[in-house]
DNA sequence: AGTTTATGATCTATAAATAGATCATTTCGG
DNA sequence: CCGAAATGATCTATTTATAGATCATAAACT
C-alpha cells in the first residue's frame, strides 16, 4: 500500500471528514452525481471523490468550490457578506500587532 | 511572478481568505510566532505563511491544523463531539441512496 | 431479472505544492 | 535609537497531488 499524505492530527482528519460528508450530503440532497458535482467544481471526479472521503490532501480551494456549490456554508454567510467580513476584519487587523515578541519559541528545552 | 495555483470562484477564495485571517487572529491572541505555528502544526513556515494569506492551495489538512492549534472551531464543537457527529453522520448517510440517477448529466446539449 | 449508470478503486504521466534556505524589511523591546 | 527577532518574499529540489483513463462492483430504473 503506498504511503498516502502525511499526518494530521485526529481533530484536523475528523474536521476534514466532516465536511467531506457535508458536500456529499448536501450533493445527494441536490439529486447529482459525482461527477457532475466534479465538472461544476472544475476537478478530476477522483479528487471528488477524495474530497468526500475527506481526505486532508486535498486543497482547500477545490473543498470549499464544492462545498459552495452543494450549499454548505462554513461561515453560515452569503457571500456578500463573506466579502465584507475579510474586509472590515482587515481593518482590525491593522491595528494588531505586526510581529509576535516571543519569550521562548521551544515551550522548554532544559528538563 | 510564477503562476501560483488553480482558479477558484469568488466565494471559495474568500472563505479561504476568512479562515487564514481567524487562524492568524488566533495566533497573534495566543502570542505566538509563524515560525512557532508552523513547528506545531508540522509544515514549514513558507506553509504557514501562505495559509494565513488564504492560499486556496494549500492541504485542507494543515489548514485545520493550524485552526486547530490556534482555537479555531470550523463545526463549533470540541474534538470529541465532532467524533460523535462523523460517527452518528455515518448511520444517516448508510439511509441515503448509494447512487444518484441523473436523468441528464449535461444540462442541455442538442440546441 | 436485465440493463444502464453511478460509484469505488487503481494506475501513470504531469502539474503543483511543500520544505528548506536565504535575503530584505519591518517592528518590537531595551 | 539600536540591536534582536519576526515577518515577507523568492528561489530550487523534492515530494505529492491531480487529471485522465480504465476496470470491477453495486445500485437504480424499467
Amino acid at each position: 500500500m503506498p504511503k498516502t499524505n502525511r499526518p494530521v492530527s485526529p481533530y484536523a482528519a475528523d474536521a476534514a471528514i466532516r465536511l467531506g460528508q457535508l458536500i456529499r450530503r448536501g450533493r445527494i440532497d441536490r439529486h447529482m452525481t459525482v461527477a457532475a458535482l466534479a465538472q461544476r467544481a472544475g476537478v478530476s471526479r477522483g479528487l471528488m471523490q477524495r474530497i468526500e472521503a475527506g481526505d486532508t490532501g486535498c486543497a482547500i480551494g477545490a473543498v470549499f468550490e464544492a462545498a459552495a456549490i452543494v450549499g454548505v456554508r462554513l461561515f453560515d454567510a452569503g457571500q456578500v457578506t463573506m466579502s465584507r467580513d475579510v474586509e472590515s476584519n482587515r481593518e482590525v487587523m491593522a491595528l494588531l500587532p505586526k510581529a509576535i515578541r516571543s519569550h521562548r519559541t521551544e515551550p522548554d528545552d532544559d528538563f
